[in-house]
DNA sequence: GATTTATTTTGTAATTTCCCTAAATAACAA
DNA sequence: TTGTTATTTAGGGAAATTACAAAATAAATC
């Protein structure tokens, strides 16, 4: 689960995602986005595959690549849960200077 | 802002995010919190403060650090956006096998 | 001024990330 | 089977990340 935060960490694979977001696209449709070589592209396929953020289908010579929507909502919901984002929480005082004589 | 989600991605900072976030402490009291010695905490509350997540006060001999709700808040609404959690997209269908002759 | 406390900066090392080119693989077509 | 297309794996190098110990700084107190 951690690997979905580092996932999204790199810009080239949160536009990935943006772009399997919209329709499902075969790598070199992704790569041609893209001012990278084939295999660094292949390497963030590698990484948001781990990650489980999108999945791969062969269909003849080309593999087409789908963004997983339900990992996709669970990470941003769990970045929401984790900084209660929504409630209208505000960080306490702090400690008071210690008076400690 | 490409920079809160490489701040995001290491799990000791989006603890010190959470932690922060109900209520604002020393980098002493963060401390204790982890297993990690101090310089390198340290360093953590670098990246926070470069990605703007994180303000600092000095307190006499302490440094209080107070999470930045807004800018979690754009974050993951950024993200939502990127990802348009919520709408009920579903991806399209790829492109059918070319039938090129 | 000297000492103590909280925290940082510096220097260094191990690991990981990111990108490339070249070579390999997989499926299809001739 | 030979070739062509789409994409990967392998190999390598530069840069970034993460971590620690040791030294430096900053404020308060003696």
């Amino acid at each position: 689960m951690s690997d979905v935060y580092k996932a999204i960490a790199h810009p080239a694979r949160r536009k990935i995602l943006a772009m399997l977001r919209q329709q499902a696209l075969s790598a070199g449709d992704v790569a041609k986005a893209f001012d990278l070589a084939k295999p660094t592209l292949s390497g963030h396929f590698n990484v948001l595959k781990a990650a489980n953020l999108i999945t791969e289908e062969r269909r003849g010579v080309t593999l087409i690549y789908r963004a997983n929507i339900s990992v996709l909502e669970d990470a941003v919901s769990g970045l929401m849960d984790l900084f209660q984002v929504g409630e209208g929480h505000q960080p306490a005082a702090p400690k008071p200077i210690s008076e400690t004589k």
